[in-house]
DNA sequence: GCGTTAGTACTACCTTGGTAGTTTGTTGTC
DNA sequence: GACAACAAACTACCAAGGTAGTACTAACGC
């Protein structure tokens, strides 16, 4: 019984789940005004997307009066995983080094950043 | 004038692509053939991936005799890149580590991984 | 020559993401 | 009590991925 498939997400989804993240809970409304370049977008597109969302296990909602308020059913973390593990095993096998090459080698990365992956795999390093 | 968007494809269209990448060419029957999974598939649905692919610009074909012969449109840089980058961008904002982070402690990754990781950082903090 | 085989072409259907208009119902206001 | 405002529900489309059956056609074997 595949639980939820967190790893196909269209960037709309994303989004609004990044708001409700954010605020823990939010109405259409909130969730419209949020949104980077919701603007652009219908107030009917946000609810029609929560409610596929809500249909697919996505988030869930409660009644305020006559406003829904929406919360996020999935983990931030559980979606960013499920998303980032599926790119890393279609595409680079599970060679994570692999991954970590292209990206280095497409965009900047700020010093700072290396350190703090640095820091990351020496950690890990430990502990194995 | 956006060029081919490579970073949304499905599952079975990446999966040809690599086909298509490890062989240079190929027909619809070796395709089919190499595909990992493929039995479970018809080989009409096979073909019919590999038209849609090329009318988006993925593949290309030639015909020898009454058999098509296919062949990438794209490389397969270009499209872990885009796909990674996708990812890293809608996901993690960016930010490397935070992703590596992620995959790091969803999964494991053997120590000779960790060390290939540590090398890679250490020649691109030198290139800085 | 004729039938079998092995290709592509065409058509069709389902799902999901994305987008939004129209309808219906509730609520609060004058 | 009538009406305006607003929220959700319903309906509708389009594009794209995925899947495959059916139709057409060229070649090959006998």
């Amino acid at each position: 019984m595949s639980q939820t498939q967190v790893h196909r997400l269209g960037d709309l989804q994303l989004q609004i789940l990044k708001v409700l993240w954010q605020r823990g809970e939010a109405s259409v409304a909130e969730v419209h005004e949020q949104l980077p370049g919701g603007a652009d977008l219908a107030h009917t597109t946000i609810a029609t997307m929560l409610r596929k969302m809500e249909a697919r296990g996505l988030v869930t909602h409660r009644a305020n009066g006559r406003t829904f308020i929406y919360r996020a059913a999935v983990a931030e973390d559980q979606v960013s995983q499920g998303m980032a593990e599926h790119v890393l095993d279609r595409l680079f096998e599970g060679r994570l080094a692999d991954m970590v090459s292209h990206l280095l080698t497409a965009r900047e990365v700020s010093r700072a950043e290396l350190t703090r992956l640095e820091q990351l795999i020496a950690e890990r390093k430990r502990q194995s």
